[in-house]
DNA sequence: CCAAGTTGAGCAATCGTTTTCTCGACGCCA
DNA sequence: TGGCGTCGAGAAAACGATTGCTCAACTTGG
């Protein structure tokens, strides 16, 4: 107390002394800066000065009380901020702009007391609506406890199908690699990608089995290669691939770290990039795609889409205006450069 | 209105349902559920008993209105949330564990508008403290108009000296990897590093010339080899430096791509790391460290160390228990692998 | 010139908690 | 039995803004 007197800032103007610098009553300054009711003009630009002279910023937490919004939401992710929560993140930012809504980060580190104790801070303060992200594509169970408050999920889903979901096209994305890939002319494609107890390996593997069988091809090597999502394993499928089928002409690679092992197991062969074998990453992670040798031909998910998107839905939602609130899929991009 | 009268969990309890239920008054439930005042153990057990029936999550914003403190800082991230600043961000969420205080999220992309309203945001949410940080250790201006709200730079500090910042410690970076390298023996050493107009390369690079010149050395090459901080550039410069300086027996490189790309550069001409050739890096970055070939001995900046920090010292602000409240600079790490 | 509108501004209730008083009841000691 | 201290609980005033309502002062029209 003693110290906000020295410290004019922290003692910060309220309507009242707004009002009372500009000779009105607090309700008139209030209308006179929403732009609400009416009243001369005179009055308003007088209430306007006042308000700049003395810097006054609206508290936004007795603004809530009355009006029952908090101009926030809540973006919980699950398992820190990573590689993939990180884009949907800025995406969401993007979306909310300018305007006056602002974030509040919970990150639960998937460990699910922390997740439950995000979330009552979360509903403490009132949020808005709620995003859920996380690191995988598998769906994950919905936020035990939120009650009525708007919800959706980008990147990872919801298991519930109630819930409005954001999710990335797996199978879009395999998608534009293999036709991509069969467009060029290959023919014995060999698919190295992460384990089989992740969804985004187990979906765009069927896709691409899928349409290879329609093209009339086998997967080169005979089988999907399932490994981890590492360089270290790239190298060494790739050269198991080669090993067991050595007229293998490209491999599409469930992320990048697996294509750049793989651009460089062959480089080290003497195997062309992309001349005789071409390859298509996934992610396009600019650290791994560009760097490798050659810059990788990668699938994007549009990450930024993806939170551009949840938030959107969510602002709908929580305007009640939920005629578009509908689980969402969002198409991948193919960003070409060199390595096929 | 009407839609509530459903929706159990969007009306939710006030504290003056509580209070009807457990038959007490608005005050004495108040008090009863902070802890607060002297009352009976068979009233304050009705009110916590009333409270759990009901669902009762009070209205932070209602307390805050009252009370004066938010319970929430602001993290103000100037170029986006990437490589950096995600850990020192992780760091914050550490320090502020099970607490009672949320992290609002600005991401200002560089742009001094979008800075100056994200702030006005903050400001009318009246939080309690701010965090800035960034992704360059260069000093950059103080965030105007934070008026006396307690401000802590982390990882990127403020050119005025008067504000609080928590720095890395480059220079203490450089002496572990050159004193790692001399202790191995190595007296060749080259410094392949960023672009001049980086105060974290030129820090380090002062440094490093410092402690080589105690030594009685000369850097390999007869200079600091200033460049980007791309694998390109580290496989260039080492080329370059094993050409004019074929005798070179250690690089210590400004940062992981770097080291990553003067490894592979090496391990292509023939040279074998670490036994001819010693590597250390910089960032201990894991996707770029762990799939080098050799695993790279790098220097971490704890970069999560200084989120923490920055965020026990801007708590003692806040607390006005100021004591301890003064700029520090974070040691770093070296973190031993295969390379050195 | 008077009644009926219109306009501009103030009053006061309200949002959900916290906190300072106030006050009755009770126990204890002289 | 009377006075005093303690204890437990309620009443009410904040906190800072919004908003419906009231009302005085003008306009306007008949």
């Amino acid at each position: 107390m003693t110290d906000l007197a020295h410290n004019p800032a922290s003692v910060r103007a309220r309507l009242i002394d707004v009002a009372a610098r500009a000779g009105v009553s607090v309700g008139t300054a209030s209308k006179a800066l929403s732009g609400s009711g009416r009243m001369r003009d005179e009055t308003r630009e007088r209430v306007l000065g006042a308000a700049e002279a003395l810097g006054f910023t609206p508290n936004r937490n007795a603004q809530s009380l009355h009006t029952g919004r908090s101009w926030t939401i809540g973006l919980m992710t699950t398992d820190g901020i990573g590689r993939f929560s990180t884009p949907v993140l800025m995406g969401v930012e993007d979306a909310l702009g300018a305007g006056k809504i602002s974030v509040l980060l919970c990150d639960t580190r998937g460990d699910t007391i922390r997740e439950q104790h995000r979330l009552r801070l979360l509903i403490e303060r009132r949020v808005d609506g709620i995003i859920v992200t996380g690191r995988r594509t598998d769906p994950r169970p919905p936020l035990a406890g939120v009650g009525s408050i708007p919800t959706v999920y980008a990147f990872s889903p919801s298991t519930d199908p109630r819930n409005v979901s954001v999710r990335s096209d797996d199978a879009g994305g395999a998608t534009l690699a293999i036709e991509h890939l069969l467009g060029l002319g290959r023919t014995r494609i060999a698919h190295v990608t992460g384990p089989t107890h992740h969804a985004a390996a187990r979906d765009r593997a069927a896709r691409t089995l899928e349409l290879l069988g329609r093209a009339g091809l086998a997967p080169a090597g005979g089988r999907v290669h399932y490994g981890d999502w590492s360089e270290v394993w790239g190298r060494r499928a790739a050269d198991a691939v080669i090993r067991t089928a050595p007229d293998t002409d490209a491999f599409f690679c469930g992320n990048d770290h697996i294509a750049r092992g793989v651009a460089d197991a062959l480089r080290e062969r003497g195997v062309r990039v992309p001349e005789d074998v071409a390859i298509v990453g996934y992610d396009n992670w600019d650290t791994m795609a560009l760097s490798a040798r050659p810059p990788l031909t990668t699938v994007d998910m549009n990450l930024g889409e993806i939170g551009r998107l949840a938030t959107l839905q969510l602002l709908s939602i929580i305007d009640a205006d939920a005629r578009e609130a509908a689980s969402v899929t969002v198409p991948c991009l193919l960003i070409v450069r060199e390595s096929a």
